[in-house]
This record gives C-alpha cells, structure tokens and sequence, in this order.
RNA sequence: GAUCCCAUAGCUCAGCUGGAUAGAGCAACUGCCUUCUAAGCAGUAGGUCACAGGUUCGAAUCCUGUUGGGAUCGCCA
C-alpha cells in the first residue's frame, strides 16, 4: 500500500513511473512450495496425508491448489519420481500463488504494470543467465573477488567453517563488509540475483530507483545500494523505504500469528471486515518507518472514527455545497471553465481566505512529499483541509451571511462555489493518490 | 561485538528538512442539531519533546555519548 500510494504521488508530481512486483519464484523456497502443494494433491486424490511434515508449508491455502492438480492430472503423477512432477507441480504451484497475491492486490486497490520473475533472470527465454553475466562483468571489473570472509563478532555461529568464496567488493561502495555471490551449493545467493534485478531495471533505463522492503531485511539496505552502485557506474539512485512489520493487537495483547491455530490474520481479512480505503488511510496516515500498533478490535470497533471518514465527509460536503447551489440557481454553470470567470475578490472572510491559502499550498504540498518520498504527508495534508472546511462550515450555522449558497447574493454564491469547486479537485486528487475513493455523500 | 530504525500528552501519531506560546485524533469534562449532512463544530484539561553534552542568534529537528524498545548479522528467503 504504501509503495502503491508513493508510486501514485510520483506520478501525480508529473514522473514517469513503473510500478514493479518482483516474483520470488527462484531458490530453495518454491522447492518446498512445490513439494507442500503435491502433498494436497495426494491429499485431494482421497490420500491421508496426515500431519503435515516439518519443513513444509502447512497453510491450508494451498488445498485448492492440490485440488486443481488432481483436476488437471488425475492421479498420474502420483508415483512418478519427484524429478519429474517437480517441475511441473512448481510451475503449478507459482501460478496458483501468484494468483492468490494478484487477487489480495486488487482487493487493496494496488496496481503494478510489471510482474519480474525471479526464475527469468536464470532461465530466460533464450536460457541466458543474468546473474551469471553480472558477476563475470563486475569479475572483470574487479569488483567481485574469491577470498575468506571474517566471521562475525559476539556470538559465533556453531556451524561456521571457514572456506573460501566469491565475494562482492560492497565496502568499496559505502557497505560493512563484503558480499557472498555463491552459496556452498554452488546456487546463486539471494543477493546475487536482486544485482541481476536491479542491473536489469538500470538497463531497462530506470535512473531512479525505489524498493519497498520490510524492515527486517533493514541490514540489507547498504549491499543493495552498494550493488546499484557498482553496476550503474554510480549513475543510477536507489531508495530503500523500509515498512516497519505491523504489531497485530488485540485488546491490548498481541496476537500470535499461528497457522494452526487458526489465529492468522492477513491484511485481506482486515480490508474484507473494514472496507479498502480505512485500512489504506489507517496504513498511510504514518511515516513508512514508525512501528505500526493495529489493534484487531479496535480497529473495526472503531473504524467509524476512521480519519479517512473525516476527510471523505470534507469531499462530500463540498460535492452537496454545489447540489445546493444548482437547486438555487438552476442555470448556474459550474464547469471549472464557468466558474474561473467568478470574483474571488468577493471572499473576504477569514475562514474563506483560510481555505483559499490552504488550496494553494496544494501543489508544494504535492512536491515536497513527493521529494521526499512521504505519501503520509498528503495524508495529514488532506485532513487539515478537512478540519478548516468543517470549521468553516460549522460558522454558517451561527453567521447565515457565511453560507456558501445565499439565495440573494448569486454573485457571491458564484464566488463561493468555485473555491468549493477546487476544494472538491483537492480532496478528490489527494484522495486519489491515497488510493482511496472519494464519495459524493456519505449517509 | 556490529549495523539500521524508533523514543513527542494517559493511548495512537504529526511536526512542512533549523524558526516565535510543540499540534491533531482517541480517552475525560463542558456546550452546539425547527437552518447548506452532528461521520461535524466550539471549548476545558493534559507534554522536562527518553537522558547528558555539543554546534547555532535560535534545536523536538543537526553532531557525539548514554539508556530503553524493535530489526538484522557467511551460504536463510
């Protein structure tokens, strides 16, 4: 959500933006993927399978999965050698998980133009392999070496044995000490294929670079950027923004994730009980890096006193201030074209020259949050907006002439209207970039 | 042992890149609906900006150190 929101507000800014999902469908990990999902594919052929085995997956997400396999093959692979169906169970599995995450990010309103395969990097099209081609050029460059690596100090892994290994020269570019490429087994590190990703969006033309992580892969911050470095001669830029894990609460205990148990919660069943655009403003009205408390019962207790309900009720009083002028004045034009001829001189309240600086701090607000890579700015930006229309609405009720529609005066209704007018773009846009809708009412 | 992030009101968080009496929401208390939507407004109360130094005309903001919390530390993903 927050990588969604700051791709929307670098767009908004005038940036030429991608947005990027990177598919982790390489490694050992998918391996056990596989092997979980042939499990319920047995298990769907009427199998007991029992417990499941340790070091395998046991989320119940994937029965559809082996339900779909036993579809879609019946029993045949059941007896063949794992050689054989892993390659094809693997692709299955990807492609039901994948479809499972596309399916959680339409419910979160998040739109990427690009999904990247992990796998592509070593098995493309042509069968080239990138992460090859990048270490033997940065090998050539000197940038990659074979030596001895100082294990770590404090407390000393049992397992550590001292051996000899391709390294990445990442203190050259600012890291704490050299890189692993090649694991023991001879595979790539996990590393070694995010500098063939990241080289790939360089060569794709990408100077400006931004990843979302969560903030426990924060040790991993420098290597990245000392990799983007080496691998764009120091031309091209990467940012780091680092989502603190989400602490899930409920009545003040914190909840133990647990499969098993049945206590798993994932953002989707938020959203689903909530509703998209609380759970978005909630996650986005926050800086990126400050640890984020959710409280479960709170949450949807409470999720009337959602700020974003506050700042949507602001759009839809601006919307029901131009229904009422209309009913007022039938023949009242208010295109934006009609409405830039009014005279705005007529606004001399201070609660309307309030309003008015506020409008045209819009686009610095716009700028700056952009700059700096902080959606949660227009978010507060938003509801200050908010707190000065409400406040001013709330005048009318004491000082009638403060209406925004008087029936006698349609000069200043006019006036009136259009400052209400680019209120309504304000909040439609910043709500916009938030990725949350923006209704004409609210009852 | 090392690196990164955090510490602001009882709680959850802002603080526009160094400016004047540090702000909002929730919780507490007091008022406002025959009038454009009360999902709102006005007000009261609540803070030694973790602590100690330093830079500066000026520090919640920048630097150093300390304490407390979180994350990470060859080949995991």
């Amino acid at each position: 959500m927050f990588g969604d929101a700051l791709a929307n507000l670098l767009a908004f800014s005038g940036r030429n933006v991608t947005r990027e999902y990177y598919i982790n469908d390489a490694g050992a990990q998918v391996d056990v993927l596989a092997r979980s999902a042939f499990l319920r594919y047995r298990e769907a052929l009427g199998e007991s399978i029992g417990e499941i085995p340790e070091g395998l997956y046991p989320g119940d997400y994937l029965k559809p999965a082996g339900a779909a396999l036993a579809k879609a093959h019946g029993a045949s692979l059941r007896d063949k050698p794992e050689a054989e169906w892993l390659p094809l169970v693997r692709a299955f599995a990807i492609e039901a998980m994948m479809e499972m995450i596309r399916g959680d990010l339409a419910a979160m309103n998040i739109r990427h133009e690009v999904f990247f395969s992990e796998r592509s990097l070593t098995q493309g099209a042509a069968g080239e392999d990138h992460v090859r081609a990048v270490i033997e050029d940065l090998r050539a460059r000197g940038i990659v070496y074979v030596g001895h690596l100082a294990p770590p100090k404090g407390q000393l892994p049992d397992d550590w044995e001292d051996r000899e290994q391709t390294l990445f020269r990442s203190t050259d570019f600012g890291d704490d000490v050299d890189r692993p490429l090649i694991k023991s087994d001879g595979g790539y590190t996990y590393f070694a294929s995010d500098i063939a990703y990241h080289k790939s969006k360089v060569d794709r033309g990408f100077d400006d670079m931004i990843d979302v992580w969560g903030a426990d892969h924060g040790g991993y911050v420098k290597r990245m950027q000392a990799a983007v470095k080496a691998v764009s001669n120091g031309r091209a830029s990467l940012d780091v923004k680092l989502c603190q894990l989400v602490k899930l609460m409920r009545n003040g205990e914190p909840v133990t994730m647990s499969k098993r148990a049945g206590t798993f919660v994932t953002l989707r069943d938020v959203v689903e009980e909530v509703g998209v655009d609380a759970v978005r403003f909630m996650m986005l009205f926050r800086k990126n890096d400050a640890t984020l408390e959710f409280d479960l019962a709170k949450v949807i207790e409470q999720s009337r006193e959602n700020p974003v309900f506050y700042v949507q009720y602001a759009h839809a009083r601006c919307k029901s201030v131009i229904r009422q002028a209309k009913a007022a004045f039938p023949d009242l034009d208010v295109s934006a074209a009609a409405l830039s001829g009014a005279d705005l001189a007529l606004l001399t309240d201070e609660g309307e020259a309030g309003l008015a600086k506020l409008i045209a701090q819009f686009p610095r607000q716009i700028d700056a949050a952009a700059a700096a890579h902080e959606p949660h700015r227009v978010a507060f930006y938003l509801h200050d907006l908010a707190s000065a229309l409400h406040s001013h609405w709330n005048r009318g009720k004491d000082q009638p002439h403060l209406r925004f529609v008087n029936e006698e005066r349609r000069d200043l209704t006019t006036a009136r209207v259009a400052m209400v007018a680019s209120l309504t773009r304000v909040f439609a846009s910043g709500l916009g970039v938030l990725g949350v809708s923006a209704p004409d009412e609210m009852r």
